[in-house]
DNA sequence: GCCAACGTTGGC
DNA sequence: GCCAACGTTGGC
C-alpha cells in the first residue's frame, strides 16, 4: 500500500488546530469545490497523513499534523438551510459535496510559515505554493511531506 | 482593506 | 459552448 499524504486548509478563526486537538475527531464540512472533494472522495484512504495548515490568519502555515479517520461521505451542512454551507441543489439521493472525518495526531513545535515553504527550492512543485491556489484540500508527496517536518527542528528562518 | 487569481453562473 | 460578470479565496 502507498503511503499518502495531504494538505488541509482551515482559517484558524473558524477552527485551529487547537480546536482538533480538543475534540479529537472532526467532520471536515464544507469544501465546496469539486477538485478538493475529489481528492477527498477517489484520493483519501483511512489513516493518511494530513498536513494541517491555517490560513487566512497573521501567520499562514503548517501548524500541526492529523490523519483522514474515515471514508469520504456526503457532507450534511449541504442540506441545512440554515448552514452557511447549505446548498439547495444538492439532494440527498445525489449529493453533491462530501467530507471525510479528520483525527487529531499532534501540534507541531512550530509553524512552518508559508514564506519558509516558498523559500524552499526542494518545494518548487508543491501544489500549495504554486501561482494562484486556492485549493483547501490538496496533495503532498511522500519527499514533501517528508522534508517539510524536517523543516520544524530547525528554527525559524 | 486591497486585489490577483480563479471558479461558477447565466445570458445569449 | 462562449464568455462577461460576479463571488470567493487568501496573501499581503
Amino acid at each position: 500500500m502507498s503511503r499518502r499524504c495531504w494538505l488541509m486548509k482551515s482559517e484558524p478563526e473558524e477552527f485551529s488546530i487547537d480546536t482538533l486537538k480538543k475534540v479529537g475527531v472532526e467532520p471536515w464540512s464544507g469544501v465546496r469545490n469539486y477538485q478538493a472533494r475529489n481528492f477527498m472522495r477517489d484520493g483519501m484512504q483511512v489513516g493518511d497523513g494530513v498536513l494541517f495548515y491555517h490560513s487566512n490568519c497573521d501567520e499562514p502555515g503548517v501548524v500541526g499534523i492529523a490523519e483522514v479517520a474515515s471514508e469520504a461521505y456526503p457532507d450534511p451542512t449541504q442540506f441545512d438551510a440554515r448552514s452557511d454551507y447549505h446548498d439547495p441543489k444538492s439532494t440527498r439521493e445525489g449529493p453533491r459535496w462530501l467530507l471525510v472525518d479528520v483525527r487529531f495526531r499532534r501540534k507541531l513545535a512550530r509553524t512552518i510559515t508559508l514564506a519558509e515553504l516558498k523559500a524552499s527550492a526542494q518545494l518548487e512543485d508543491f501544489a500549495l505554493i504554486q501561482r494562484g491556489n486556492r485549493l483547501s484540500v490538496l496533495p503532498v508527496t511522500p519527499a514533501q511531506w517528508d522534508f517539510i517536518l524536517s523543516l520544524e527542528k530547525r528554527s525559524a528562518a
